[in-house]
DNA sequence: CGTAAAATTGATATTTCTCAATGAGAGTGG
DNA sequence: CCACTCTCATTGAGAAATATCAATTTTACG
């Protein structure tokens, strides 16, 4: 099987292509049940109990992404907060003139639609297919009133994100072409062994642009960057991902 | 009276100069009002109603730094919340050989301590004189047991905080140098603003390599670029600050 | 098979960094 | 009060990293 197509990640084509070609977007009947959610122990919901799962499953509704499709935009009121389910979502902000920084890519597990202003503060495009779970606010405020550990949990999430944030900080601004590419791939790699894992390829559904977008590089500065660990042996180049062949030597390049 | 003086924001000297000379480092005997604390309305506290400050005041014990101090280390485990009541903070992390990048300035009001692993993951020294408001984890963490609209205050200004950290990144990998120093010196106008009322000079307590550490860039470049903008006409350079001469000016130049 | 999008590669330009020197204030001690 | 020194900031010249522009190759998909 394809290395990409088996982690479900794969760009372009969905492995669940029933819903692409009937619409874009497609909102499931009611009926999903938590229990048998992928995403049940990752989520914001592992905070709860066997009870109160029961009664969240009916706050939130799973809704289907095609490949490319925004989720939510920057300048959008916030409706809803997200689960992302399954797929990848990259999440980005924009200048007025178009250039575009991707300030993290979101994995299933992640919690979205958290902010002050009543206004998302990034926008939210899948990459390939995408489900999410969907949330109204006024009844998932609510719900969350009198359950002080769904917020604590809601916290912890926030707290880790603002972490990574401060870690992607310092690799915008301090770090070399080599180096920002040699710690993404790691923590692209970390990520998903996390997730489904450890695996001698890893997948990369994001094209070259969102890599260098995330990375503050253009593109042409990534994909050089590519062949010349692939040079070294470092990594290898396959179709849709890549496979760490000396996971070392790409640590050294990161510099820590 | 200097400008920069009158704002409490002194470099190198403080205007409470009685600890200093004493001890760099001082715990104030106990016995300090919430009530009369300058943060009152701004910090975590202003989620908590008149009697659950009084309890809340005996949790807390008012530090002093003297300048250059730090408070706590990336390294350090985390024992205590910190409230900041006065003066500037610079936050920062280190890559092993030394490259310096600071994820943000803490003003007074500013929460700091929260994390998921049991470690800080900035470290933050004192620019200037500082006071904080220090809290000790367990302490604190019963006192919010049961108190939801305290947790969710403080869940409050982390995605507050996670939206700075969000336009942060676009700062620093999409932005030039210009753009770079134009954005930050309006942003720190608006938030002084927002602290001590609007001001025709703009105290800069920080030094020059504070300012390019947070900006990515090199002493080096912003020094050439705040005597560009000078020369345009858009800022004044004062000692220890600046002044807006043409905020549209340097607006146009932030680029939004 | 043909076309379009994405990725790679090369040549050159630009920005920012690096290295080096100079200048300006603040604190110190005579 | 005045040299002296220290740190911080500024300025200049040249180097390096990365961006830009342009062409080519590869892959996807009808």
């Amino acid at each position: 099987m394809h290395p990409v197509g088996a982690l479900g990640l794969m760009r372009g084509r969905s492995a669940l292509g029933r819903w692409i070609g009937a619409s874009v977007v497609t909102i499931e009947p009611n009926g999903h049940l938590c229990n048998d959610c992928a995403v049940r122990d990752l989520a914001v919901c592992s905070s709860l109990d066997p009870a109160e799962l029961r009664e969240f499953e009916h706050l939130g509704r799973r809704v289907h992404f095609a490949a490319g499709k925004t989720v939510f935009s920057e300048e959008d009121m916030t409706t809803s907060f997200y689960n992302l389910v399954d797929g990848v979502l990259r999440l980005y902000k924009l200048l007025p003139d178009g250039r575009r920084q991707i300030v993290g890519f979101a994995l299933p597990g992640d919690f979205l639609g958290m902010n002050t202003s009543r206004r998302h503060n990034f926008s939210a495009d899948a990459i390939g297919a995408v489900t999410v779970c969907q949330f109204a606010h006024a009844p998932f405020d609510r719900f969350i009133e009198d359950r002080p550990h769904l917020l604590r949990r809601i916290n912890e999430l926030a707290v880790r994100e603002l972490s990574q944030a401060r870690d992607h900080m310092v690799l915008l601004g301090r770090r070399s072409a080599d180096e920002k590419v040699a710690t993404f791939l790691l923590g692209w790699c970390r990520r998903l062994s996390a997730l489904k894992g450890p695996s001698g390829t890893v997948p990369l559904p994001m094209g070259r642009q969102d890599i260098a977008d995330y990375l503050g590089l253009t593109i042409e500065t990534v994909s050089r960057t590519f062949t010349k660990l692939e040079r070294q042996g470092a990594i290898e180049i396959i179709h849709g991902g890549i496979s760490l062949r000396d996971p070392a030597r790409v640590e050294a390049l990161a510099a820590a």
